[in-house]
DNA sequence: CGGAATCCTGCGAGATACTG
DNA sequence: CAGTATCTCGCAGGATTCCG
């Protein structure tokens, strides 16, 4: 691996990777719900709405394995299980803030181009 | 302006299609590769490496859909298509870059929690 | 050269049922 | 309550071939 490269393209990569990971369907959604407290369990599936037990485990097993949240059992009964953004988490969810009031202030704009778009004779040529 | 917490809900969901959209395997490399200047078909599919024409002419139309790319066609021989980034497209990258540099600067520490969590005896609980 | 059309595949992700 | 285990299906995305 030669590190003389324009490190533009490996950064890149490391981008791409951070942004998959982020733009999953259910990270985003979770992790704002973190942001605003601790959560346990099915608070957060409720919370989060429409994400099912499969997903949200698998969505907090790997931010927990990224270190972006934190997962404390408290051996009671009924038993619970807390979930808390670490550092690292709050970190993201306040870069991830910024690219949400963009999508938040473009959103109206992309959306009339998308109708412009679709107006403008290329209807077929975009399968939604 | 955003006094009130109940909307955050219903931005989330915006936020998460734009992350979706730019979070998918392609859009965020062509950007970036545009960000650098106009370029033809075949010169991206070049400097992205990796993409197959498919996935690029997806992408593309995409982005040009939504009013990040702007598409231009010289009738020459042989034919050339420009591809450059509109206003709301740089605008976009910039937001991105922020991102982009959360990345580059925690990349070393999710990696490093990764294998402190691989290691911990819960191996089998990740699969890949 | 810059695509479009077609085929094929793996993984993301939902639903459901079972466990501790 | 907080998960794990299966089964299934859709679709993102690759490879290949054809067109102007």
């Amino acid at each position: 691996m030669d590190v003389t490269v324009s490190h533009a393209e490996a950064d890149c990569r490391g981008v791409s990777e951070i942004l998959s990971r982020v733009g999953d369907k259910w990270t985003i959604q979770v992790v704002v719900s973190l942001r605003l407290g601790a959560r346990r369990f099915n608070e957060l599936k409720r919370q989060v709405g429409g994400i099912s037990q499969q997903m949200l485990t698998r969505t907090l097993k790997t931010l927990e394995r990224d270190g972006l949240v934190d997962r404390t059992v408290h051996h009671s009964t009924p038993p619970q299980v807390q979930y808390t953004l670490t550092p690292l988490g709050h970190s993201l969810s306040e870069t991830v803030r910024q690219l949400a009031e963009w999508a938040v202030m473009h959103r109206g704009a992309i959306e009339d181009n998308r109708l412009q778009y679709d107006a403008s004779g290329k209807l077929q040529a975009f399968p939604t």
